[in-house]
RNA sequence: GUCCCGUUCGUCUAGCCAGGUUAGGACACCGGGUUUUCAUCCCGGCAACAGGGGUUCGAAUCCCCUACGGGACGCCA
């Protein structure tokens, strides 16, 4: 504790803007802004897109948004700035090449050469004797003179890590103390990509130290590579900062949260009603107690009190129910009736949400009071259906596997607005060979809950992509539970069957 | 498969580090009360130290083994 006091501590939340901005990322953030605040340091955010094929702009700016929904400020950002910046990774690769340059010149990292068809023949080989696939250290042996040549000559290659051959890398984790891990288990990572940008390992070692950061809280899923993380900061000549690794969120069948199971986007839980003050509060309980106990607290009650040795290290299953439990008290205890009406307000009953639903409804209207039942859908989180409802004009069966197709092509949108949903369906009647009228009542039930209602593409544009996302999955769930759904079997052929019909599917 | 991390009610957890508790709280569930209904609220109930060996007068707590769970093994992060 006491060297803690000593230097500032300065903590950092490092996602990459990639996909739905995760719950996962929220839990991390918490944890290292109330460390931060707790020791009157400060909390960096800092965007890892080092991934040029899968980072997006709109997925940092979810990043952003979502975070701020959840009241977890940061201190230096890519929005705020700061001294030690840029804090977008992509805006530092002259940084990075110039550590890559040292590593190179110090023998702490090597160019190889190796094709990729050689490193996947040589994966297949290893897997097929039973081994551990890694890098055989093939262009290790090259003469470091003539693989510059080459280099410069315009060769593609990449930079690895130079890894011990003997012995074991030892570290420390604040809450599990040593950890070991023999070098022959660590693979000679690559540090470089052969499009020059750096992988996450070199980015975040580089970025954490330039960025004076004292403790690295992060999820348990980086234990394996401390060693490599380790080798860079001595390669460096740099002192490593403190290791917290948090235990992962789980679904309820223990496994590493994910969206194929769980709603994972934050913005899902927006957007089904819950407080952003309630979320935290309920992720703040994962793996951790306040010391006295209280179950009820915000963001400041957690920082002013937070002391990591509390830290719990199984796995913390993400419970809905409890979650909404907790909203319900956030709701009830804190909220006036005057507060609730102007959070409502934030929520969807304002002009703008309003005003996307009016022009949709307004021709199916005759009286106000139809109004309501059309658009109910919009303001809840799930809706009641049943087996025959869902069905539609398709068999129980079928009407499974194209939902289970259409979550995947959904998935593939870059842009959640009605023409590209439309286009999705056109695109699925038109490779199953089915009429679009055939086709789209199962999926008017499942997402409006009802065969009367409005235009689905405008209407699931407006829902937005996580509920319609939630409401596909729970149709899923009625058919399932009728034993129409998709056994692993049929869901394996048919992951083949769409792939051949449809292309690759994407995380 | 190899390595790493973990394991207290169905779930979140307290207790463990500094061995002695009827192993506590909360969610969920069940029952009762209040409420014109429902919800809230109140009361009660259910339910756990993964297993086996040590150490000790005494082990949820310290040590070892086994089992189980999870994670990592990418030019993803």
């Amino acid at each position: 504790m006491e060297n803690i006091a000593q230097s500032v501590v300065r903590t950092r939340v490092a996602p990459s803007p990639t996909g739905d901005p995760h719950v996962g990322t929220a839990y991390m953030a918490l944890f290292n802004l109330v460390f931060a605040r707790k020791h009157g340091g400060q909390f960096i955010l800092r965007i890892e897109d080092t991934d040029r094929a899968r980072s997006t702009e709109g997925s940092e700016k979810a990043i952003l948004d979502s975070l701020g929904w959840l009241d977890l400020q940061w201190d230096e950002g890519p929005d705020v700035g700061g001294d030690l910046g840029p804090y977008r990774q992509s805006e530092r690769l002259d940084i990075y090449e110039v550590h890559v340059q040292k590593l190179l010149e110090n023998g702490g990292a090597y160019r190889c050469f190796c094709s990729s068809e050689r490193l996947s023949d040589l994966r297949s080989e290893q897997m097929a004797r039973k081994e551990t696939p890694r890098y055989d250290g093939h262009c290790l042996s090259l003469d470091p003179e003539e693989a510059e040549e080459r280099g410069s000559n315009g060769t593609p290659y990449v930079v690895r890590l130079n890894v011990p051959t003997e012995g074991e890398c030892i570290f420390h984790d604040e809450l599990r103390d040593e950890i070991r891990i023999a070098w022959s288990q660590v693979d000679h990572q690559v540090l470089r990509k052969s499009d020059g940008f750096p992988t996450y390992h070199l980015a975040n070692v580089v970025d954490d130290h330039l960025m004076n950061i004292t403790h690295v809280i992060r999820g348990e899923e980086w234990i394996n590579s401390g060693p490599k993380h380790i080798l860079l900061y001595e390669a460096f000549g740099w002192e490593p900062p403190k290791f917290i690794h948090l235990p992962l969120l789980r679904n309820p069948d223990k496994s590493k949260l994910s969206k194929r199971k769980n709603p994972t986007s934050i913005f899902h839980y927006r957007d089904a009603g819950f407080l952003p003050e309630a979320v935290v509060n309920y992720l703040g309980m994962m793996a951790y107690t306040l010391p006295d106990q209280r179950e009820i607290f915000s963001i400041s009650d957690m920082s002013e009190t937070f002391d990591h040795s509390r830290i719990s290290l199984g796995g913390p299953i993400f419970d809905v129910s409890k979650l909404k439990w907790l909203n319900g008290r956030y709701l009830r205890e804190q909220l006036s009736a005057n507060d609730l009406l102007a959070r409502l307000g934030e929520w969807k009953f304002n002009d703008e949400f309003l005003g996307k639903i009016l022009p949709l409804a307004l021709p199916r209207l005759e009286t106000f009071s139809d109004f309501s039942p059309l658009a109910s859908f919009l303001f809840s989180e799930k809706v009641g259906i049943d087996v025959d409802s869902i069905s539609g004009k398709l068999e129980p069966t079928d009407a499974s596997r194209l939902i289970k197709i259409a979550e995947w092509e959904l998935e593939k949108l870059r842009e959640w607005k009605g023409e590209p949903i439309g286009n999705v369906f056109n695109r699925i009647a038109e490779i199953e060979e089915l009429k679009l009228k055939q086709l789209m009542p199962t999926f008017f039930v499942a997402i409006t809950g009802s065969s009367v209602s409005l235009p689905l593409f405008e209407a699931m544009a407006i829902l937005g992509p996580d509920l319609s996302r939630t409401r596909l999955r729970l149709a899923l769930e009625v058919l399932s539970e009728a034993g129409h759904g998709l056994s692993k079997k049929g869901l394996k052929s048919l992951e083949k069957e769409y792939q051949a019909k449809y292309g690759n599917r994407i995380d």
